[in-house]
DNA sequence: CGGTAATTTGAATCTTTTCAAGTTGAGTGG
DNA sequence: CCACTCAACTTGAAAAGATTCAAATTACCG
């Protein structure tokens, strides 16, 4: 089930076609600052008039890095296309996900105080990214200042990301931090111009589950329970999401003997009143404390 | 036991204690530009020439709001003197405590992106805050090319303070989370001129828990395990720490079983090979896995 | 000096992790 | 094209860690 890949959800511009195939030819590509003001979402008046500007793109297989920790930083980078996430590593070389920087998403910003990037931010598929030299970057400020004024909310932006990150790891059950992804997910995918009732997720349990502080068996006995309820279908990395509004506001499921319970009333009774039975174990999601 | 107040330990400059007494008599108080720079640890000859820019104070009491969830933004805020909390509040009311400032911190930069605060900076103690406006700040910048990038670099700071409490949260167990607060805070108090060694705490057990992702139970719990360990003493909100470099690497404390087996060994003996025992317990702490 | 908030500590409970084993799926080479 | 292999994923059972609930003690404010 769900095997549809996300290049035929996907509703391409005509525009996004002529530059994929571009890319497919030379893999180069450069873009003015509109386009970039338009990814980053800032409005496209600011930066329409503006063509001095150009930012040349980087094509990084899965897998390569896009910069490493203590590198030496000159860049800002911005997803075009393609996934990635940004890691720490701590003293004992324990990985920590901090985001899943995808179209749009702006990183390195890390890298401006002390002068080398602090973070890591590797590819989990093949990605296009515009390269911002910082240099470039405070010139487009100097140049415009409504325009910088925008740059600061961008920047501003990706600390209330953090904050939220940090609110999801500080109080959520492991349920609610998997539910919230989950949200998360699939309003950036919508965001993206994708579905954000199915799609395929582009990390490892391992991923998410460093990312949210849980283990991988945690991620994946979560979406399993998630599955069992209805309130998700999961097959491997192909989700749907049934009931994103629940997913929102769940703090707990069940327990698993009231779950099973559930089951068991299910398994006495026959097709049609299955359905009933389903509905009751969807409607008993717990939501606000 | 430890209730030298914090005023006694501080090495407080001429200057400083000038600043006081006048705060003191009419409680309002400006700061040019080159006493902002230096604050937030902005190299001094940048803004060193600048007079043209003064920055208001503001006092807050304990417990007073400098501004709030939802609030218009039109200002950011560096503490001069006192201590804050910063917090979130979801949607079911439970607050998540992002951080601490203290004197050269800048807050309210959350603001920015949405033109509303999404946090709450509520004062600990009694507070002089430096008011800056956020057309001023675009305006210094514009002013100064090098200082513009300065600005951006305090900003990034802000960035990686949040993504090393992150890995904090994802990935360590309630003491090491414990004893990084402690060392961070006793590094902060030392680039502030206090002593790093021993001090009072700002915040009650409530608030550490809720920063680090804990329960104030857990919290309680840690600072005794730490204690009777000789790591640290700990008496209410008065803390000396006796071996930094352990806490700052300390993962785990040893299982509290093979604590009472010393505890044991320690009393059949008697006075001198007491401090032995002492000095064991201390060495068994476990750094890196 | 009384009253309230903060802190400590114990015991039981619950959640999440850890360890272990088995399954599935994609890619590779024969 | 199929067997093989490795990484990713799932699931169970036991163990560990942190929370919850409860009670007692200690500070601190007015």
């Amino acid at each position: 089930m769900l095997n549809t890949p996300m290049s035929e959800i996907r509703s391409t511009s005509a525009t996004a076609r002529n530059v994929s195939a571009a890319v497919a030819r030379q893999g180069k590509l450069w873009s003015n600052l509109s386009e970039v003001c338009d990814l980053l979402r800032i409005p496209a008046s600011l930066g329409a008039f503006q063509d001095d500007f150009q930012f040349q793109h980087m094509q990084f297989k899965s897998g390569q890095r896009v910069h490493t920790i203590g590198q030496p930083f000159d860049m800002l980078y911005i997803v075009y296309s393609g996934f990635l996430k940004t890691v720490i590593i701590d003293e004992s070389g324990n990985e920590q996900v901090l985001g899943f920087p995808m179209k749009g998403d702006l990183f390195g910003i890390d890298g401006i105080h002390g002068k080398q990037y602090s973070t890591e931010a590797v590819a989990l598929s093949n990605c296009e990214i515009i390269l911002v030299p910082f240099k470039a970057f405070l010139a487009i400020g100097r140049a415009n200042a409504e325009l910088e004024a925008a740059i600061y909310g961008v920047m501003s932006r990706e600390l209330v990301r953090e904050q939220s990150l940090i609110g999801t790891l500080g109080s959520l059950s492991a349920e609610a931090r998997v539910a919230r992804f989950l949200v998360s997910l699939s309003e950036r995918f919508s965001d993206m111009g994708y579905s954000g009732k199915q799609f395929n997720l582009r990390m490892t349990r391992q991923e998410i589950g460093n990312y949210l502080g849980l283990t991988l068996e945690t991620v994946s006995r979560t979406f399993s329970a998630f599955n069992a309820v209805g309130l998700i279908s999961v097959d491997q990395r192909a989700i749907v999401l049934h009931d994103i509004q629940a997913l929102r506001t769940l703090r707990r499921l069940p327990p698993s003997h009231a779950r099973a319970k559930a089951e068991a009333a299910k398994a006495l009774k026959l097709a049609a009143a299955n359905k009933e039975a389903q509905a009751a174990a969807g409607a008993e999601v717990q939501a606000a404390v």
